[in-house]
DNA sequence: TAGGCCATCTGGTCCT
DNA sequence: AGGACCAGATGGCCTA
């Protein structure tokens, strides 16, 4: 047993020698194939084997400056099979230099019978690299069309500022669990609930983003972090707080996503927590009046998304409270409370009637608009 | 300038 | 063997 444990750690030292000596060699290698890559230029007949992969004059100078680091590690290699210090498949079972192993002794020269990175070998490995970053490029092409897709079916969406892809996926969550919720209960909600649903877990600047697309503002959705749940609030939406909650994926990364935990998302001022759509209705939409309030003026200004709130002001004028958010709003007055908040999904709540063309995609996207305001229209309107 | 986001390369693993 | 998928590393770009 003593010898088989001596004869394991002779071949392990050797092994790890061996690997020692090729992550020196690489090491060596890579240092110089970075100060020289600058200097190299591609082979213009290997690239043409998968430029044609390349979609951008980013992705053509990213690949040439790649390729000038494997030309140069390619050479690099070459001169070390002159020099007998290539041996990427070394033979395991190498008895001959048991006798001069050293903690710092450089890669001796191996006999003839090892294997070498031949160039022939390296070309085919150069070559199996090259087409597998063409295949990852166009794979993550395909996955990045996809978001694209995902993005124009989510209710935000804009070509100027784009959701991230992380945001994207969240926002997607949110909006597939809020018209699940619809049709499970096969009840309309109120809008404040429902963009509350959309934004959950999303960074301030998508949760304005969000908010814009739907004439929100979001002060009046977003909570400040300190503050408990109205008590008074409760009836109306913290059943709704309840269900949107739960689901929440535990260990979302912390700030800016945030966990979005309910205290999160409820904690609107008392003074403050009833008028979440003040904007739109305290004035110049009476909420038993769901056909009074009609605009056709221009869209609203691109939102900006850098982390302030769009809506800085209250609407002070009759036009602002009126445009901000043009909509119908069809209430029972005595059911939705002083506040104007009914439960979400409860028959009796008010249903809004947006007009979408004003209330999503700001810039026009026909198809987008199409899309969404059929899916809008069907969640607002009579369920 | 730091941090976020992104594209790309790369090596490992699994599957066909 | 080769392709798909994945995660880590890296560097560029942009913005606050």
């Amino acid at each position: 047993m003593d010898h088989m444990a001596r004869a394991g750690s002779k071949a392990w030292e050797r092994h790890a020698r061996v690997i020692r000596s090729f992550c020196k060699t690489q090491i060596i290698n890579m240092t110089k194939s970075y100060t020289e890559e600058t200097m190299m230029s591609s082979d213009p007949l290997e690239s043409a084997t998968w430029t044609d992969e390349c979609q951008g004059s980013q992705d053509e100078q990213d690949m040439e400056k790649k390729g000038g680091a494997l030309d140069s590690m390619q050479e690099d290699l070459d001169e070390d099979e002159e020099d007998g210090f290539n041996r990427l498949d070394e033979d395991d079972d190498d008895e001959d230099d048991e006798e001069d192993e050293g903690e710092d002794q450089k890669p001796k020269r191996r006999g003839p019978k090892k294997k070498k990175m031949t160039k022939a070998r390296m070309q085919r490995f150069k070559m199996r690299r090259q087409k597998a970053n063409a295949r990852e490029r166009n794979r993550m092409h395909g996955l990045n069309d996809a978001l694209e897709s995902l993005r124009k079916v989510v209710p935000c969406y804009s070509k100027t500022q784009k959701l991230s892809k992380i945001e994207t996926l969240r926002l997607a969550k949110n909006y597939i669990w809020a018209l699940s919720e619809i049709l499970r209960s096969g009840k309309s909600p109120d809008l404040m609930s429902f963009v509350q649903a959309l934004c959950k877990g999303l960074s301030q600047p998508t949760t304005n983003l969000v908010a814009g697309c739907l004439q929100l503002n979001p002060r009046t959705f977003l909570p400040e972090q300190t503050q408990e749940i109205p008590s008074h609030m409760q009836p109306a939406s913290a059943s709704f707080a309840a269900h949107t909650y739960s689901y929440q994926t535990p260990g979302l990364p912390s700030p800016p996503y945030g966990t979005m935990d309910s205290s999160h998302i409820f904690h609107v001022k008392p003074h403050s927590y009833g008028s979440a759509l003040e904007p739109f209705f305290e004035t110049a939409l009476p909420l038993t009046d769901c056909t009074s309030a009609s605009f056709d003026g221009p869209l609203s200004p691109p939102l900006s998304v850098n982390g302030n709130f769009s809506f800085k002001h209250e609407p002070t004028s009759e036009f602002e409270k009126n445009y901000a958010f043009t909509m119908h709003y069809q209430a029972a007055a005595g059911l939705a409370g002083p506040q104007g908040h009914a439960p979400l999904y409860a028959s009796s709540a008010p249903r809004c009637e947006l007009p979408m063309e004003n209330i999503m995609s700001y810039e026009g996207h026909t198809h987008h608009e199409r899309v969404m305001n059929a899916q809008l229209n069907a969640i607002f309107h009579d369920s």
